[in-house]
RNA sequence: GGCCGGGUGGCGGAAUGGCUACGCAGAGGACUGCAAAUCCUUGAAUACCGGUUCGAUUCCGGUCCCGGCCUCCA
């Protein structure tokens, strides 16, 4: 039984889907306009588990996360490069799918793009426009909030609070401050649709709820992203969709934290954001995965000098487990307790405390037998985790360290083993330091001499 | 100002009305030519003040502090 906290009704809920045979999930994807970031890769990684989690209790389950491509920031950004606006998006998207799967992130059933949909998105504002949910003003249609009396449920905020902390001036052409724009006019130097209200492009949100309804249906179960989409983005989706297709959008909203930075939210308009690329120059993708499963999703995780070390230090503990058990045939297991404690709203540290007892059970069998079946439960329990599917030597070995080349290691290995042999312990103990000097150490196991960093 | 989270060991981070998980780092020992790994042992925390209770870190009230949303953001 999978138990979701849901921002709608702000409670731990148990999740029953509208139709157990078909499940559907968005995730509200990137903008492209920068390389992903730390903060963007949470919710990739925490989607992707209740993804695997889904696909093991239903039988089908359609996962949409989508790439914006079409937005104002990606404009300026494509200015300021002096570069065109679809060669920025496909850059920034390709480096995005790139880290997805880095971070070993399953690939969703669909990855819809807003510039493939613009005729669903104009569909739909007119169709708001027919049922009075939308007006046009000063070549803009915009939202009517007025029409949707639920308006601000999602979120909790009342109207009287938006105005009252209203920071930015109301566009005049607006009936109500939290009016918002489905569609605005293009000039000749901005990408643009024709469209009954002439030359322009879709504003923020309805991207996302024409693509639900293209992909997805009218209806979907989850509906997905960041704390900060709560409002107003996942607020207005929620409102237009509602109004467009009168039927629910999403049974359960759910919502990941905040990677914060020194305590501060992550994000790419405070400018303290580590993206994937640069700490993918350092660490491998499953480390910086282990990283950011180690808080409960819902809660903030700070990230730290020590966080990737921490990190890595783990997963080579675990890698070096699975190496000394390298030859047991792992037999295939049936429901684990991983599994049990991500049924209960993703619970990701409790699942690797988890992980690290079958662990320890692991090294504590004597039997092979007994170490076949263990050895199964640790790899099905990581495989819901997304982590320790490589090969363990592979991954000890680290070949993406590059100070010294792959050869020279492997011949001061050998010069060390022979000297070993030999018992010329200083001769052995010159060569151990030569590679500590480049960032190499190694270990003696089991006849074996393996290096990593 | 309105709304909403949160303060747990050196660090990260769960859980719970009743001996405070787990990981990383640390200490001691076994093992090792030395290391590493492994095994054994081990030190270390619930912001503050009240209340309820046999018992609170957990529930209630207050104080202080930190963060988020209200504007683009995962």
């Amino acid at each position: 039984m999978l138990k979701l906290f849901n921002t709608f009704s702000k409670k731990i809920e148990t999740f029953k889907p509208i139709n157990p045979k078909n499940v559907k999930m968005y995730v509200c994807g990137p903008t492209v306009y920068n390389h992903p970031h730390i903060g963007n890769a949470r919710p990739a990684v925490i989607f992707d588990i209740l993804y695997r989690i889904l696909k093991e209790l239903y039988p089908n389950v359609i996962y949409a996360r989508n790439i914006t491509d079409v937005d104002d920031k990606i404009n300026d950004a494509a200015k300021k490069n002096r570069e065109s606006i679809t060669n920025l998006t496909q850059r920034y998207s390709t480096a995005y799918e790139e880290d997805m799967r880095n971070l070993g992130i399953m690939e969703p059933s669909f990855i819809p793009k807003v510039t493939d949909n613009i005729p669903s998105i104009i569909s739909m504002i007119k169709k708001l426009e027919d049922l009075n949910h939308a007006y046009f003003s000063n070549d803009h249609v915009l939202f009517n909030v007025e029409s949707f009396p639920h308006y601000g449920k999602l979120s909790k905020l009342r109207q009287e609070d938006l105005i009252a902390g209203a920071r930015i001036e109301v566009a005049p052409y607006k009936k109500n401050s939290s009016d918002f724009v489905l569609w605005k006019p293009s000039d000749n130097d901005t990408p643009g649709w024709d469209s009954p209200w002439g030359r322009g492009r879709p504003g923020w949100h309805i991207e996302c709820s024409a693509m639900i309804k293209k992909f997805l249906g009218d209806s979907i179960d989850i509906h997905g992203g960041g704390q900060d989409l709560i409002f107003p983005h996942h607020e207005n989706e929620n409102a237009q969709s509602i109004c467009a297709n009168k039927s629910i959008l999403a049974n359960y909203w759910i919502h990941n934290g905040f990677v914060t930075f020194n305590k501060k939210k992550m994000s790419k308009s405070l400018n303290n954001i580590i993206t994937l690329n640069d700490l993918g120059k350092k660490f491998r993708g499953e480390s910086i995965r282990f990283a950011l499963l180690s808080a409960h999703y819902r809660q903030p995780l700070d990230w730290n000098k020590s966080t990737m070390t921490n990190s890595e230090n783990s997963l080579n503990n675990l890698y070096t487990i699975l190496a000394d058990n390298i030859n047991i045939y792992p037999k295939v297991s049936e429901q684990t307790n991983v599994e049990r404690v991500l049924l209960n709203d993703l619970n990701t540290p409790e699942a690797i405390a988890n992980l690290f007892s079958t662990v320890k059970d692991l090294q504590k069998a004597k039997k092979n037998s007994l170490k076949s079946e263990i050895k199964g439960i640790l790899l099905r329990e990581s495989y819901f985790l997304g982590i320790l599917q490589k090969d363990p030597y592979q991954w000890l070995k680290n070949p993406e360290q590059k100070s010294l080349s792959e050869n020279d290691i492997k011949n001061l290995i050998e010069q060390r083993t022979l000297a070993r042999k030999n018992k010329n312990f200083k001769e052995a103990d010159r060569i151990r330091e030569i590679l500590l000097q480049h960032g190499i150490s190694i270990k003696d196991e089991k006849g074996d001499t393996i290096w990593s960093k």
